[in-house]
DNA sequence: GTGGTATCTTGAACGCGTTCAAGTCGGGCA
DNA sequence: TGCCCGACTTGAACGCGTTCAAGATACCAC
């Protein structure tokens, strides 16, 4: 009996605690919102004191990092398929995109506080900030295997450039998709749809000679740019 | 003395109050940032109570839209000088967009609630919101001058699109600038230098015969977008 | 003047997120 | 066995944004 408790041990039961919170969490802001939810609520959900949440989040926007963290673990499961099948640049991009919005479909109701403080320099949800490092990287490296997996050929700047920006384009179909209230976000994807050929051809005509000094100038200047704010790798 | 009150009569009364009310909250916000700023305190520095604050101002988030009102009528008059003087396109984006960061540069320290809420379609503050109608019609405005008092021709649809989309970058400009903590901002100065001149060229060149379809789709699409949030005029 | 009324003002009270001093628990060492 | 100590848990208390019933104020009609 003792020997299975080897796996069960201290750090578990922390573990344990900390899952039902966040479980509590989700279940509640989906159902009710995220302001209409209180951190009292989510403590009698998880069946503990409302201060032992503040033992494992630091506050009641971490709890909605958490959730962040799970939608886009989520979107990296649904994304595997499309890249696994696809080898079509626009079909790869389109896909793993129609995945995204997939995943965070059901919370587009409270959605909103998710991306609420995108723009505040000061919150940890921020996309731009420390705490979101891992999240972003991982989301960065998806779109460098959008490229790279796909039969489309790219300078060695543009391949180290294009997943940067690849972010930053999904970024602002999130924000559009935030303001959608389309059924089916119809809206939403009729962009993708019709952005990204444009991104295609951006990239096909930065390789052509003539625009290629145009084209080493833009990505220069994302670098840069990238570089100024703490994002660097 | 009962004749000179014609002027100050009732709604008088209740202005006077209001302006204290926004002067102190300003006054606050600027010199301890918007968390730190409690709502008695500013009820208590414009020298009222702090019920009273909630007659004119539904929420102290509203506060900053007051806030945000004076410095986009800064803006305005802060541009105007520039559209007298200059006729070249690049010039007067340029020139706009610099007055626009001149003008809030004060408040960087605590501008990150102002667009904080920009993400939230709930937040009275969004840019797309009702409430913010009246601000987003003159900054549109402020582009569409830009455009109509510069040397450059463009097409009937580029003419009622363009400005949509330059606000829509000035925005872009805007959260860049949020994150920016070089000094003197040089790095939205410097994003700011060089992507007006790929704003001139898209422009110029959507104007030539071969790339009208392609400028026509994208400016159909744009006008799509706009409609279907209510952003429409 | 007197009463009526719309406008404006008050501050106690509410529920919230958050903090923290005071615990409880359970494995390891004597 | 006893007891120690770090990991974990508790809930009362604090200060905040916000609400609201109650009152003050100033103007008009009579």
């Amino acid at each position: 009996m003792a020997a299975k408790d080897d796996a069960s041990s201290r750090t578990t039961r922390g573990e344990e605690t900390k899952a039902k919170i966040v479980d509590a969490a989700m279940r509640l802001f989906t159902a009710e919102g995220y302001d209409a939810t209180t951190m009292r609520a989510i403590a009698t959900e998880a069946g503990v004191a409302v201060g032992n949440a503040y033992y494992y989040f630091p506050s009641k926007e971490h709890l909605i990092q958490a959730f962040y963290a799970r939608t886009h673990a989520e979107h990296m499961a649904a994304a595997r398929p499309v890249l696994e099948k696809e080898r079509d640049f626009a079909a790869r991009l389109t896909g793993v995109m129609e995945a995204k919005l997939d995943t965070i479909e059901p919370y587009h109701r409270f959605s909103g506080v998710l991306f609420t403080t995108a723009a505040d320099p000061e919150s940890p949800l921020n996309p731009f900030s420390d705490e979101s490092l891992t999240t972003r990287r991982e989301s960065t490296a998806l779109f460098a295997e959008v490229v790279s997996g796909s039969k489309l050929r790219v300078s060695k700047e543009m391949a180290a450039e294009l997943p940067n920006l690849l972010w930053i384009w999904h970024m602002g179909v999130v924000l559009f998709w935030l303001h959608d209230d389309s059924k089916r976000r119809e809206r939403t994807r009729r962009l993708i749809q019709a952005t990204v050929p444009i991104l295609e051809k951006l990239v096909t005509l930065g390789s052509l000679p003539i625009l290629r000094g145009m084209a080493k100038d833009g990505l220069a200047l994302a670098k840069e740019m990238r570089e100024g704010r703490k994002l660097s790798t």
